[in-house]
DNA sequence: AAACTGGCCAACCGCCGGAAG
DNA sequence: ACTTCCGGCGGTTGGCCAGTT
């Protein structure tokens, strides 16, 4: 037996949400606070599921995002992230305010991505292209998918390869030494 | 002016780890 | 110890929009 849904789909609405939907989570949130997400659209009123409920809250609609474009400034700091933690979205989000993981993510792969690779720089190793072959195949090097994530994990830039946590520790101390120069 | 193309980004999907029973 | 459930995460999709042909 497979997981059971989160929330019932059949009564759930899917989609971009309305102006009114986004007024009646902020309301509750803003009375109930954060948690309970299965629970909560029933008691706000919602006819979506809680993950989707989440998601919007946290990408959109909590009140500390920043919005607005990356600063050079940051676009450096999450490539120096990245190139220490890998796809670690969320952990890269930790390290700047404001910023959620989604956002984090589509700026890698619309911007920072291109912009590594005009740099002659792999996205997916941070070494030179030219140190991954000459007859590399540039698409290759862009997609994005399972066994890119496997590679990250046997073939980590820095060559880590303890957990994440264990990680982290050495990322401050990489960031501190850089904010030092 | 219409059709096409590519970029952007909000939102969904499926999986995983951990908590709870 | 095992199963179920929930929250969280990363990857992917699809719709919108601006630029180009």
């Amino acid at each position: 037996m497979g997981r059971s849904p989160c929330c019932e789909k059949a009564h759930t609405n899917k989609g971009a949400w309305t102006k009114e939907e986004d007024d009646r989570l902020i309301a509750y949130i803003r009375a109930h606070g954060e948690g309970c997400w299965r629970s909560l659209p029933k008691a706000a009123g919602l006819l979506r599921c809680g993950k989707s409920c989440r998601l919007r809250w946290i990408n959109y609609l909590r009140p500390d995002l920043k919005r607005g474009n990356f600063t050079e400034e940051e676009d450096e700091l999450i490539i120096k992230l990245h190139s220490l933690l890998g796809n670690k979205w969320s952990l890269i989000a930790g390290r700047l305010p404001g910023r959620t993981d989604n956002e984090i993510k589509n700026y890698w792969n619309t911007h920072i991505r291109r912009k590594l690779l005009n740099r002659g720089i792999d996205p997916a190793t941070h070494r030179p292209l030219s140190e991954a072959g000459v007859h590399q195949d540039v698409s290759s090097t862009i997609s994005f998918n399972g066994v890119k994530q496997e590679n990250d994990k046997m073939n980590s830039p820095n060559g880590f390869v303890e957990t994440d946590e264990k990680k982290i520790p050495a990322v401050e101390e990489s960031l501190s030494r850089n904010g030092e120069n």
